[in-house]
DNA sequence: CCGTAATATAAGTCGTAACTTATATAAGGA
DNA sequence: TCCTTATATAAGTTACGACTTATATTACGG
């Protein structure tokens, strides 16, 4: 279920692929525009953007809108929502007060799951911190 | 200027050392702990997690306690904060895991209505798994 | 139609990183 | 002091992925 995000972490972790990210989260540009800037920043060249947007396409991190022969990619909110929720299973260490509630049912699942573990920083801070 | 997230993000990009952040999140273990796990779940060997963990600490993901001749790991907050920073740059800053559920579900919808465009590993999964 | 522009795919090279086995280091316990 | 346990490091092999150049595909303007 949560499988989805490994495709998206896999290409998130080459630099290339961030930097397009990154690019794209400016709002949408086509493949030419893409491959024009990184070749400017990292040196590389068409068809090696090409392919890297075609990972992100596959690890649906970005979404494509063909107009006549150019193709307008865009970061795809649904798949990046996916890489985000990945990071949920971790306590969130500055929690809004919106958050409280959902961090809060997360912990409570967390620890039923957990029986006999080592005690962490966390249970510590619980505990006796306040 | 996104800077420290980027060995954070070279680092889970591998799926070894998701699955290490991933048990991790569940409270801290000992390396060999870890090891044992993942030489059950992946087939590889001690050296190989004692590697990815080298890895882990250097990327600000973990933290390590010494106690005796054993090491404790633990999910380093302050790295994954920074991880999670990097996806501020995308519209709908704070969505939570029932919201990523909702987008993805949309996203199916929206899809299911364009045409022309190249078939992603999603579809394939989507089309398939049912 | 034909040439050109925009993008994708093919095929091949090469560096690196994820493993392996073997060994070093370090801390107890008998 | 030795043996054992826990972890890290060394050294070497190998698979893979990020490039390259060359070419195929598709759409448009003249």
């Amino acid at each position: 279920m949560s499988g989805g995000a490994d495709a998206a972490f896999d290409a998130l972790g080459d630099p290339a692929r961030r930097r397009i990210m990154e690019l794209l989260a400016e709002g949408e540009a086509p493949a030419g525009a893409v491959a024009a800037i990184l070749k400017e920043a990292l040196g590389i060249s068409q068809p090696a953007v090409s392919q890297h947007l075609k990972v992100l396409r596959e690890a649906g991190l970005v979404t494509v809108r063909a107009e006549g022969t150019r193709r307008f990619y865009g970061a795809d909110e649904a798949g990046i929502a996916l890489v985000r929720a990945w990071f949920e299973r971790f306590a969130d260490g500055f929690a809004g007060p919106l958050d409280a509630l959902e961090t809060e049912l997360a912990r409570g699942r967390r620890e039923r799951r957990l029986q006999g573990r080592t005690e962490t920083a966390q249970d510590r801070r619980r505990r006796g911190a306040a």
